[in-house]
DNA sequence: GTAACACCTAGAGTTAACTCCAAGTCAACA
DNA sequence: TGTTGACTTGGAGTTAACTCTAGGTGTTAC
């Protein structure tokens, strides 16, 4: 597979790849004769698993720091069972951030949509 | 009430509150005789609204559309309900990433949990 | 054979959102 | 009265995560 086509499957740029590749996110990718880069369905997983991470505001160090981990085989599967769990906690976290903001403006919404009708904006709550 | 206390409040730093200030997230805030910020309840209204919306990732310079929308009175109204829906539409979106990363991430740390007991790694799925 | 195109590298530049710094003012206390 | 500590300002610096640029190579289309 070549840049292009993960660039499409990913709706990533080519930069962000090669970004990825040259500190860490996603391992070496083997190239043809002339340099270009070949992706294998494995690196096609791993960037599937990372930008799918990434989607969800894990940092990049945080993830290099995964792969690292793979990277030295079965010992650190405890280790990266670790660092999985805090990834979550951090995730859990900002999804009720998500979650209050959401509901803050599902109320102001429904408020400013009965102003557009009836011309009277009444906040009952400071919300 | 005093910056010190604002800061306390809403776990955010004096200087996000005056960089917030500055640019208009909230509102200008009254000084006493010698120039020290009185946070009114419609200040504290403001940043805990802003704050709110900024922990779910809605950029500074949407915030401060809202407020100047908000200035403008009530002939903004119907902007200002667009603004927020569309909000609510990138918070939504947003969810549903950090949605499923979470997935992903559940399932990686029971097959990692699993290997710690068996000392198996087995994954069944590239997810 | 040459033009267009997709790719490569190294390294510089950009952006958002803070965060820090220097220099100064003011109120309260020893 | 002088020093401590919380605050002020304008402006510079930082950080993460890209994103762009320049200069170059290799493959395909006419």
């Amino acid at each position: 597979m070549t840049i292009k086509e993960v660039c499409e499957q990913f709706n990533i740029s080519a930069d962000t790849i090669r970004y990825y590749e040259r500190v860490g996110v996603i391992p070496p990718i083997n190239r043809n004769a002339s340099g270009i880069r070949q992706f294998t369905e494995e690196n096609i997983n791993w960037i599937q698993t990372m930008t799918c991470f990434r989607g969800a505001g894990m940092p990049i160090d945080m993830l290099v720091e995964y792969r690292k981990l793979f990277e030295m085989g079965d010992e650190t599967i405890s280790a990266r069972c670790e660092l999985l769990k805090e990834a979550r906690k951090n995730i859990v976290e900002e999804m009720q951030s998500y979650q209050k903001a959401l509901d803050k403006l599902n109320y102001k919404i429904e408020r400013y949509e009965e102003a557009c009708v009836t011309g009277q904006l009444i906040w009952t709550e400071t919300k």
